[in-house]
DNA sequence: GAATTATTGTATCAGGTTGATACAATAATA
DNA sequence: TATTATTGTATCAACCTGATACAATAATTC
């Protein structure tokens, strides 16, 4: 889908997608003790919102997530949980759409497949900021990086589907170990903990902290680490079981 | 839809509904100290279903699972919580649709609604057994209350639904207070205790839970429990902020 | 009507976890 | 070599949890 004639058929038709359905991802990296969330912005317009996409006929929709997740950023099998489904009548329409592809030069007919109303699974994954790619897909023009406190605002529902994925994960801190994929392959507890301040919102005391996720017995210490910095130099850990 | 004619119609064309998606409902009642399940059973064929639906063009996702959790049982105003998106790309056939809809003496064309694929949102159901009326669909001629450890097989993936939904109910047991609307009006600790073991699949040691369960706050006690039976009569609770 | 039986309400104790604070160890800098 | 900022670890009280014990009591039995 290189010509723009086939941009513009693709987009008029949609011969192959799963109607009513589609997918918006919530992804999140973390960079400078900062979480990031990954948006895009609709070409020639103020349009941001969530990266998505819809559902191959012959496509599992897991698969879906996963192929919406590796075109927006180029990283395959990566931790992406399904977290809610976004089912109101008035969540989208037409005439925002009508102007993105407007953006774009596409002309939308009344019976275009993104005409109609779609119920939308939310998902969110934690990648390792350092190693994404981020790229904007055929009707945006940019695809990056915003703290988590400057999210603009978004289009559709998209704000409230940010906020139920950080709920979501608030309330897994606990039981999964989320930390894995948004941290580099080694760290120092330090970092870790500015990870968990972040997604919870609140600071933890450093010593609890550190004998707590110790005694889960999921991290390896490696040695010691030359920060640079005038102080002791804190111990490297990687998550032990790769 | 009272004539057959009118039955037969709308099946046929399915006209006001939204494509590709589908509603199921694992809906639990607690009886005699047993978790139960409301399954229906199609006519004229061997398949159990979990009762399940679909969305009107103009009608919210919540409020089409509301309208199919009243159809099945006639309760309103129910705690109901999605908690999945199946949404494999084999987890229906057609082979077993034309059967079940020839066991009600319709014939499905080709390009049927229901000869689509669908993805189908789990939503789990806890009701006062007591005050469910179940009554099967057009389609089904039994709907019917199943202990959970007699659960025959269901047709498609609503098993592997069923599983997700209890393990989903487990782990918010902690954090929700999901008693509601399982129990009646009053109940003894005795009682509550038998639900919150039935549910986690495991027993619980009596004087700890009550201590556990009291110092949540969310219980009322009210006077003394005429039981019958030989022994120290406990007292009645009612969740407290009704 | 007194003794028996089964279950309830509550107390207690040991072990574990959590929050708060303290302090020696140490890498870079002054 | 002394200073500084941060790290690794210890400690203590408060709280929570699992296990056990025991008196209280409603119905039944004798």
């Amino acid at each position: 889908m290189t010509k723009s004639t086939d941009l513009k058929d693709f987009w008029e038709t949609k011969p192959k997608m799963l109607p009513s359905v589609s997918i918006d991802c919530v992804i999140l990296g973390f960079h400078n003790s900062q979480l990031k969330i990954l948006l895009l912005k609709y070409k020639n317009t103020n349009f941001y919102a969530l990266p998505g996409g819809f559902i191959n006929i012959e496509e599992d929709l897991e698969d879906a997530a996963q192929r919406v997740l590796e075109e927006r950023t180029g990283l395959r099998d990566i931790y992406l949980e399904q977290f809610h489904v976004f089912g109101s009548k008035n969540r989208r329409n037409d005439a925002t759409h009508q102007q993105i592809m407007k953006g774009c030069g596409i002309e939308m007919k009344p019976n275009n497949f993104l005409m109609n109303r779609f119920v939308s699974i939310g998902y969110y994954a934690l990648i390792d900021f350092s190693k994404a790619i981020p790229s904007p897909d055929e009707l945006s023009d940019t695809c990056d990086w915003y703290d988590l406190d400057k999210i603009p605002s978004l289009m559709f529902d998209h704000n409230q589907i940010f906020q139920k994925a950080l709920e979501t994960l608030r309330l897994m801190l606990d039981d999964k170990l989320i930390g894995f994929n948004l941290l580099p392959e080694t760290f120092t507890m330090n970092e870790l903990q500015n990870l968990y301040e972040t997604i919870l919102g609140e600071k933890l005391v450093r010593s609890n902290f550190q004998r707590k996720i110790l005694s889960l017995g999921i991290l390896e210490r490696i040695e010691k680490k030359m920060t640079g910095a005038a102080n002791k130099a804190p111990y490297l850990y990687r998550f032990a079981g790769k």
